[in-house]
RNA sequence: GGAGGCAUAGCUCAGCCGGUAGAGCGCUCGCCUCACACGCGAGAGGUCACAGAUUCGAGUUCUGUUGUCUCCACCA
């Protein structure tokens, strides 16, 4: 910290040079320690292609909370990062710079030049997203980040895929799978997204064999697959049909005679009741074409063009088929009639296009077996989901899980360890390249050209990071590893399979707790997104308030697992926190004589007030933390830094630093000092820079390391000899009276400037002797008279002096400004407090006479409920003369 | 069709052992009070969606209703 300091705290100054400082003393390792409990985080790799954006600065913050909470409590705390090699979404990207760049495609470089140039990319953006990181603040390992196409992690995968062949859980075949026609690629089920689009049900008549002029009536959203029926089916139980079962009908355009079934997967209430059968292009249909032996025709291409064979149509694109197919059924008469039809049409999560059921041969895992453990493990706890509900949301995709289609038909990414004998054409599955084929020891065996789904070595990311399937001390000592945070966007894809992969291959649980949060919309609610340009720009933000402001806004104000909407005006009104925080410490700072901030024997009432104050804050602040409660925890400090510190306890000690006493000016500062330090380190996890700026330049208390660091500072204990409820309670008196004094001055426009004798009558004489100087400074008071009588005795003498009267719990004060008071406001005010405190009283009164309440509700309840309906009701008395004299 | 979230101040949201309804922003009034106008002080503003149940006591627990959003499933 600077010796001049700006009244204007400035993030963009502090918080590079503190990082820097923090990297270049190795205050990130995650060291293992025999002495010292570990506890480790999995960080949600983002992906090479990209950019930082605000679910990544979310998942970022919440981690560096967890972990610098984590670190100042002692454990030996592990955070690694990484990136994930995001096989489609990278290969695309490249291709696409390639394209605009060059006018090349991949296959013009072919497939080891194109690696070459993914590489490239990926040492450039991988460097720059650690970059972005970093100006978040996270306190990561730097040193041991990884990427998923590591040798290490690489042979990881290897080891799984090969393990999982041996088990018999991979395999390989012919299924109808999910295919981008524009990706060129296979997907998995998750990979899919379903969006309501308005389409149209097209009625088409297929004439049945051999019996002129009659017909079977087909309804479908999908005309151009029709090239592709191998069937009609209609429901047995359905009795229009019941005479067609076991005919044939002949396919218009095409000419194919197809065979008529009956199979309860018809819906006798849709449609017709006829449906076309097209097993190679339909999931439902696929299954019923098994149950009936109908045979598939693939008529679609990978790119989504009619297959050679089909005339006219060979080439067209599936869209283009559609129009001209069914331009001819029309001109045919086949066409009967065009519904509007609003249907669910799955698209590729990746680029939006349409996605083509097709057959096609591919690796799948097999889930049943896998499914088992991963659901034990979190149905008995051994695995936590925070909030809780989202354990639901796994099991029931766990429960109804199909197998996972791990293979595509791309060129960046871990390419499948199976080779394929070209004289025997059975399979050899490897870790390492073999030279023969294992089954007859021909050479002539070829590698798979496809990779592997990339969440199949995300899946392995807690666990292969920490050097599996080698036995190494790290995977001892750190795994299995503790929190894994991440949005619940990407449960099914990650989640779900990080704990089926580490239970099948480590026979545990990667982690204990997944800390589930929300996704990050705008203001108005929508989801950010590229093609909307709505996203806000999470490091333009840093930029603007300081990533502290930017992680502020982030924890607080939302609970977990529910979206948040951001709002720019929030990171600003964290910004003015931290400037608040800034401009007390250079408060503090500006007054300090002292160089150590230890604890004064002597302890002036307020000084009591504060510190029993922030001994009860720690452990609650501690106790969220450990619930995961970040926001609630957040909220706690910052109450407490702008309320209880910086507007009530540094205004009590400019008294005292101001006056003249030395020692009691030095006793201001140690408590100023003390206070504020520990704040700063229950602060610390969620404004890190900030608080680090200030640490350094406080004076260290006895038992504090000179040379360290804030983030490496123990986290604050509550300690039993600085709790003094009955001063706290004492000290709130006064308070009670000076915010009831500035608020009949401000009610008679009285200006802080103009200050007026201040007469108290109470029974608490020594608690109101000791706030004088309070009430002088902070209740615009010239003089304070306290008079030790009971605060009924004289109050009608006192109106009759033409004294303004203030009542409170504690006390009578008056103020000689009668000549501004308006009498009927007054008696307004008046009236409308007595309304308001008798119905508060009578409803205490009921409680208090309710014996059910009296015997059932715990006794400290009853007593302080008593306790309040005696001061309400001392209150009102005095209340009640005031009216009186008030006429 | 199945599952879940949400409904609290003008707006956005906290409120997690049931015990006097909160914050940020916005609004009104007064203040450049020697840390801070990115500030200080004082206010206005709420039938906690609706109906029941449990309880001495419900914003909080349970059941149902309505509205709204999301995820899963996928009737061509």
């Amino acid at each position: 910290m600077k010796k001049e300091l700006p009244k204007i705290y400035e993030p963009q100054e502090v918080e590079g040079r503190v990082y820097e400082a923090w990297e270049k003393n190795g205050c990130f390792k995650g060291v293992r320690d025999p002495d010292k409990r570990p506890f480790t985080i999995v960080m949600p790799p983002p992906n090479v292609t990209g950019q930082l954006h605000m679910g990544h600065a979310m998942d970022c913050t919440l981690q560096d909370i967890l972990i610098r909470f984590k670190r100042m409590q002692g454990y030996a705390a592990l955070w690694v990062p990484g990136a994930d090699h995001a096989g489609i979404a990278t290969q695309a990207k490249v291709e696409e710079s390639l394209r605009e760049n060059e006018g090349l495609s991949r296959y013009d470089l072919g497939r080891e030049k194109f690696l070459e140039r993914v590489w490239d990319w990926k040492n450039k953006y991988g460097a720059r997203i650690v970059e972005q990181q970093k100006k978040m603040g996270v306190s990561c390992d730097w040193d041991r980040a990884r990427f998923t196409m590591d040798e290490g992690l690489s042979k990881a995968v290897r080891h799984v895929f090969v393990s999982l062949y041996d088990k018999g859980l991979i395999y390989k075949g012919s299924r109808i799978i999910n295919w981008c026609p524009h990706c060129v690629t296979a997907l998995s089920d998750v990979e899919v997204e379903y969006q309501d689009k308005p389409g149209s049900l097209w009625h088409i008549r297929y004439p049945i064999q051999g019996e002129a002029d009659k017909y079977v009536v087909v309804a479908t959203t999908r005309p151009e697959t029709m090239l592709g029926d191998t069937g009609v089916a209609v429901n047995p139980a359905d009795g229009r049909y019941a005479g067609i079962i076991g005919k044939t009908c002949i396919l218009p355009l095409v000419g194919r005679e197809i065979p008529i079934v009956a199979d309860e997967y018809v819906d006798l209430g849709f449609g017709t009741g006829c449906v076309k059968m097209t097993p190679a292009h339909d999931p439902n249909d696929f299954e019923v074409g098994l149950r009936h032996s109908l045979e598939t025709i693939r008529v679609l291409d990978d790119h989504g063009r009619v297959a050679q064979g089909y005339g006219k149509y060979s080439g067209m694109d599936r869209y283009e088929a559609r129009k001209a197919i069914v331009a001819d059924l029309e001109e045919g008469g086949w066409l009967v009639k065009v519904e509007p039809h609003q249907h669910n049409v799955g698209t590729c999560s990746r680029c939006h296009h349409d996605v083509e059921p097709l057959i096609s041969a591919q690796w799948f895992v097999k889930m049943q077996p896998l499914a088992k453990e991963a659901l034990r493990v979190v149905r008995e706890g051994e695995t936590k989901f925070v909030p809780e509900r989202f354990s639901k949301t796994y099991a029931n995709w766990m429960e109804n899980v199909r197998d996972w289609c791990i293979s595509r038909q791309l060129w960046w990414g871990h390419r499948i360890p199976a080779w394929t004998c070209e004289d025997c054409g059975k399979i050899t599955v490897s870790e390492t390249d073999p030279s023969n084929c294992r089954h007859c020891g021909s050479a002539r065996i070829k590698q798979e050209d496809d990779v592997l789904d990339t969440w199949f070595s995300s899946a392995l990311w807690p666990f292969s990071t920490l050097g599996w399937p080698e036995n190494t001390e790290d995977l001892q000592y750190f795994y299995p590893t503790d929190v894994l945070v991440t949005g619940y966007d990407i449960i099914f894809f990650w989640v779900a399979r990080m704990i089926f992969s580490a239970c099948e291959h480590t026979g545990r649980p990667p982690f204990h707790t997944v800390f589930i949060h929300g996704l990050i919309r705008d203001d108005k609610g929508r989801k950010m997104s590229k093609s909307l340009g709505n996203g806000i720009d999470p490091l333009e933000m840093a930029e603007q308030f300081g990533a502290d402001a930017l992680r502020f806004n982030l924890v607080t104000g939302n609970s977990p697992g529910n979206d948040m909407r951001f709002y720019t005006e929030r990171c600003e009104a964290m910004r003015n926190f931290a400037n608040k925080i800034w401009n007390a410490s250079r408060f503090v700072l500006m007054n300090l004589t002292i160089d150590s901030c230890a604890l004064p024997e002597q302890l002036e009432l307020e000084d009591k007030w504060i510190l029993s104050k922030l001994n009860s804050l720690i452990p609650e602040v501690t106790d969220n933390m450990e619930r995961y409660e970040l926001g609630v925890a957040a909220q706690k400090v910052y109450d407490f830094i702008w309320d209880s510190y910086c507007d009530w306890y540094i205004e009590m000690t400019k008294a005292r630093l101001q006056g003249d006493a030395p020692a009691a000016k030095e006793r201001a500062q140690q408590v100023l000092c003390y206070v504020l330090s520990e704040t700063l380190k229950l602060l610390h996890p969620f404004m890190p820079f900030i608080t680090e700026e200030i640490w350094q330049a406080l004076p260290r208390r006895p038992e504090e390391d000179r040379e360290a660091f804030l983030m490496l500072q123990r986290w604050p204990q509550q300690n039993g000899r600085l709790s003094f409820p009955q001063e706290e309670r004492a000290m709130e008196l006064v308070m009670e009276a000076i915010s009831a004094v500035r608020a009949r001055r401000a009610e008679m426009n009285v200006p802080p400037s103009k200050k007026a004798r201040l007469t108290v009558a109470t029974l608490e004489t020594e608690v109101f002797a000791a706030g004088i100087p309070f009430l002088k400074r902070l209740a615009h008071a010239s003089e304070v008279t306290i008079e030790g009588v009971s605060a009924a005795a004289d109050s009608e003498q006192a109106a009759q002096e033409g004294m303004v009267e203030v009542i409170t719990h504690a006390a009578r004060l008056f103020l000689p400004l009668a000549e501004l008071v308006d009498l009927d406001k007054e008696r307004e005010r008046v009236q409308k407090q007595l309304k308001k405190d008798r119905a508060e009283l009578e409803k205490l009164d009921t409680k208090l006479n309710n014996p059910g309440f009296v015997n059932k509700a715990p006794a400290h309840v009853v007593q302080a409920e008593r306790e309040r309906a005696e001061k309400l009701r001392a209150l009102l008395e005095q209340l009640e003369q005031s009216a009186a004299a008030l006429g």
